[in-house]
RNA sequence: GGUCCAGUAGCUCAGUGGAUAGAGCAACAGCCUUCUAAGCUGUGGGUCACAGGUUCGAAUCCUGUCUGGAUCACCA
């Protein structure tokens, strides 16, 4: 790699200019700005300590070390401290030559230290999946593909969140209400059955809540006395004491949900190696704990309560196991992590849950760590904003919340007769038709969400987001299928890809070599991403690329460049974007259309 | 109140120690014998929340302040 060598001869240079030895990562190399003539570029503002002079001087002395050393170096030019390198345009093209054909570009070696197990999606059983669950779900298998990308083994894993006092409710308001009514019968998906009921229940509870608030009782004890709410505890306790009836009306209400997520998951793309459902893992953990009190690394208090004191790491005590012996939400993830590590002796353990459990994966790590667990230093919480809406937060309560299947609904829908319009589909049969439709409409959710840091909590205009003009994921697609089409014209007209430069020697030209270099970048966008698992950096990295593409095609047309040569290298250099282009979309797990 | 996160153009977002801070949307003015106008070109638009500090250099690092959000349950 030039790079390599750049900074090795930089400190070669130094050693030898000015007799200092100093380390490669101390020096500033970066890409050169996109306005000044350069390849590569050079600080030489730290070395004006070392060399006693100016800081042009001494990025002009160290520029003429470079260009004596390295043959690509073509020429430099010294802008204050800067030193600006230009190679020679024969290292650019060969690199495209190369690359151009090659597979596993942008691959990493394989990772020999175990397995990552990668947890994404957890939804809860008792009503269908909504906008949250989409950023969860997309940002989980697009970090998925970009870790196997960088070479690692992968465990996809979804850990279902099938019991507990949520379903009951549902639960409780269909024993109620719904008349035997099924998914078949009426007609409605599965998990919006449930939904419905769920919404039910929430709706009868308020409506009881304020009936007793009128008779004098506080909102407070209202909230825990009402009737309903006492059904639907009493239907869980039914359950963990496997009360036939109970058990086998939660078994058929969460049928219809997993079916139903089953068929959602299918629509977004997204799938899973392993399936956990709660209700068999809820009562791991407590032995996890046990051990833990045995060994004095927890304490019990007067109750029978057991608690973990995290004060000494500037956390609080946290409850592990109730008074009456029973786990909580805590006490189960233990347990499942440590059901992980036995099963999968995985090298990380992360977890895409939003940024509201901060604080609850802070204490899973203490806590394991108390619990002498040498990998929760390997466990890694990758946490994600909330998504807005222009009105504000999503509510179930107050019905602000978008529906994950509706909402792909309408990008389709928005997708099919924007099409249309443009008159893209004339010649396409219906399937193909109807496969495109999906492909956009996917791609331009997919993409709008997965280009937003997931750290940040990210805005959700839904006006915007069928946008399919600037940056999006239609208009990446496009210029995909606009290459794809430039290539088939060339093979129908005959016109060579494989470019022979061994005679030739002609000049890139300035927008050409500004993509080259945008594709030299790539594997280092990948491995980037992996390390700080973000999505968002290849998808910003693959809009500059289909701009540059985009703004230079327009005015330089490749069928009709008259130098054999220079057509040759456009058409390679068109090959080796859309096999990046392919690429990036697909660790985003964005599909990518050959026509549109 | 404690802890964590965020604050960049009218709006949505990039940029995390380098040069004159960038895109897209929105507004206005142009460009279809070209790979396909879901495109391209141009114009206007900034106290990088604020104040100090660190250094050759700060939107970026440190400290403090302000604003917004999350969290601190014998809920999950």
């Amino acid at each position: 790699m030039i790079e390599q060598k750049l900074l090795l001869q930089t400190c070669e240079a130094i050693k030898v200019l000015y007799g200092k030895t100093i380390d490669s990562g101390a020096i500033g190399l970066e890409k050169t700005k996109k306005e000044i003539t350069g390849d590569f570029t050079i600080i030489a503002f730290p070395f004006t300590k070392i060399s006693r002079k100016s800081p042009e001087i001494t990025a002009n002395e160290i520029g003429l070390f470079l260009s004596e050393k390295i043959s690509s170096i073509k020429s430099f030019h010294v802008i204050k401290g800067f030193l600006n390198i230009l190679l020679h345009d024969d290292y650019w093209i060969e690199f495209a030559r190369e690359n151009a054909f090659s597979r596993d570009f942008g691959m990493a070696t394989p990772n020999e230290k175990g397995p990552v197990v990668l947890e994404y999606s957890s939804p809860n059983t008792n009503k269908p999946l909504h906008l949250g669950h989409i950023r969860n779900n997309l940002l989980g298998f697009s970090l998925a593909r970009i870790l196997t990308a960088n070479g690692s083994q992968v465990v996809k894993v979804n850990l279902v969140n099938d019991r507990g006092i949520h379903i009951c409710k549902s639960m409780l308001a269909y024993s109620r209400w719904g008349n035997g009514e099924t998914p078949g019968s009426s007609g409605i998906k599965g998990d919006h059955l449930i939904g419905k009921y769920y919404v039910l229940f929430e709706k009868y509870y308020r409506e009881e809540i304020k009936e007793l608030v009128e008779k004098g009782l506080t909102e407070e004890e209202a909230m825990r006395q009402a009737p309903v709410i006492l059904e639907a505890q009493e239907l869980l306790r039914k359950w963990e004491a496997m009360d036939p009836e109970t058990v086998s009306l939660w078994s058929m209400m969460n049928g219809w949900a997993y079916s139903g997520f089953e068929e959602t998951y299918k629509r977004l793309g997204i799938e899973f190696d392993k399936i956990y459902y709660e209700s068999k893992t809820y009562l791991l953990g407590k032995q996890l704990v046990l051990d833990g009190l045995d060994h004095g690394k927890l304490t019990k208090k007067a109750d029978g309560s057991v608690w973990a004191d995290l004060s000494a790491e500037g956390l609080d005590e946290k409850l592990l196991l109730r008074s009456d012996g029973t786990s909580v939400y805590m006490t189960q993830d233990l347990g499942t992590a440590q059901l992980r590590f036995e099963e999968f002796h995985p090298s990380e353990m992360i977890y895409v849950v939003g940024n509201e459990q901060n604080y609850h994966f802070d204490v899973l790590k203490h806590v394991l760590a108390h619990l002498g667990k040498r990998w929760a230093s390997h466990i890694y919480h990758l946490s994600y904003g909330m998504v807005e809406l222009p009105q504000g937060k999503m509510k179930s309560r107050e019905g602000t919340v978008v529906d994950a299947d509706d909402l792909m609904d309408e990008m389709f829908r928005t997708a099919e007769e924007r099409t249309r319009e443009l008159g893209k589909v004339d010649d396409f049969s219906d399937d193909e038709a109807g496969d495109l439709f999906r492909m956009i409409g996917l791609g331009a959710l997919k993409y709008f969400i997965l280009k937003v840091d997931p750290k940040k909590n990210m805005l959700f205009d839904p006006e915007e987001s069928i946008d399919f003009n600037g940056n999006t994921g239609p208009f990446i697609q496009y210029t995909y299928a606009r290459i794809q089409s430039l290539l088939r014209k060339a093979e129908v007209a005959g016109i060579q890809t494989e470019l022979k430069i061994d005679d030739h020697h002609f000049s890139l030209l300035e927008q050409e070599r500004v993509i080259v270099k945008i594709l030299y970048s790539f594997p280092s966008v990948i491995r980037q991403s992996g390390q700080e698992l973000n999505p968002a950096v290849i998808a910003n990295y693959v809009f500059d690329l289909a701009k540059e593409y985009n703004q230079f095609y327009q005015e330089v047309p490749v069928l009709k460049a008259v130098d054999e040569v220079s057509r040759s290298f456009r058409l390679l250099l068109s090959l080796f974007t859309a096999s990046v282009t392919r690429r990036s979309l697909t660790l985003l797990g964005i599909d990518v259309p050959e026509r549109m």
